[in-house]
DNA sequence: ATCAAAATGTTTATGCTTAAACTATTCATC
DNA sequence: GATGAATAGTTTAAGCATAAACATTTTGAT
């Protein structure tokens, strides 16, 4: 008994489809906050925008980051002041713009989270164990025409 | 710009697939968040846990809510509290039990709903709309894959 | 040069969510 | 019938997330 049970024959089968993508979505999602909070003492948040910082050795501005983690800038104000507490990332002056920072990844912080990546990455593939490479592939690719029609300005016009 | 730009080549292709997922999940979940919020100044847990109510005329208890919206029971007891403060849902005793309660949609509640859920409906179909319905059939029957996979008891073992 | 508009990041208020500790009640077993 | 364990629900403290208001700095048009 989970999300899926509140659909019925009636609903189209968007809705059914919807929330068997949501029940999805939120077991692994619980087990990978479970898996960071037990062995890691963090949270997917902090992982996530740690994550964003691995490719960026220059360091990353908090709007990037907020565009990319597809959160508030408000928020990304807030995970970032953890980290710089616990010593992950560091803000640095970029020159020619004192509003703005770059965020990054200290030494400590990067060995961190290449601990927690690999681990992750276990997680993940344990997660779709279920499925052959063929039916990952055409996953990834159903859920494409998902994303494509999402971001197409089409989209806005309501009811 | 968004999560999946974490994703490079040689990740394995389950965490470009989690990417993807997870970035789908959350451009629909925000725009039934956002169409709640504007259209009938409510919230998506508000919303969810009206529509577990929605089948149960005699009402639900807090633990089978729980369990149905794959939430701890202490976020149900908080987010009970407030549609009762409005109105929308009632807690009725359960004979021969004092510890629970059963929750019930009143009147008002279950007009409110029935408001919503069309138009929830309708913002569901519109983000699919970029599929065929064999896409959608495809679709729900690889996440059932992913789905029973993740609730089989073999999952439990890692690194 | 000036000044309005845009951009960058922070703060505030509110709500969701969890884990853990807690109260009250029921159940099971003796 | 007593009592220890399990169950139902709530409370608490902490963190995540948002929208809106805000302060500062940069940009661009004149």
């Amino acid at each position: 008994m989970d999300l899926e049970a509140r659909a019925h024959s009636e609903h189209p089968d968007e809705l059914r489809l919807w929330l068997r993508m949501l029940t999805c979505t939120q077991l692994i999602e619980k087990q990978v906050r479970n898996g960071l909070r037990e062995r890691f003492a963090t949270t997917l948040p902090r992982f996530d925008l740690m994550s964003q910082l691995e490719r960026a050795p220059d360091g990353m501005k908090m709007n990037e980051l907020s565009r990319r983690m597809m959160v508030t800038g408000g928020n990304v104000t807030g995970i970032t002041d953890q980290l710089v507490t616990e010593g992950l990332v560091e803000r640095v002056d970029v020159v020619g713009d004192r509003r703005a920072w770059r965020v990054r990844l200290t030494a400590p912080g990067r060995q961190a989270f290449i601990d927690m990546a690999e681990q992750h990455e276990h997680w993940i593939v344990e997660a779709f164990g279920g499925l052959s490479a063929k039916d990952i592939t055409q996953l990834h690719r159903l859920l494409g025409k998902v994303k494509q029609h999402s971001h197409s300005p089409l989209a806005e016009t309501e009811k």
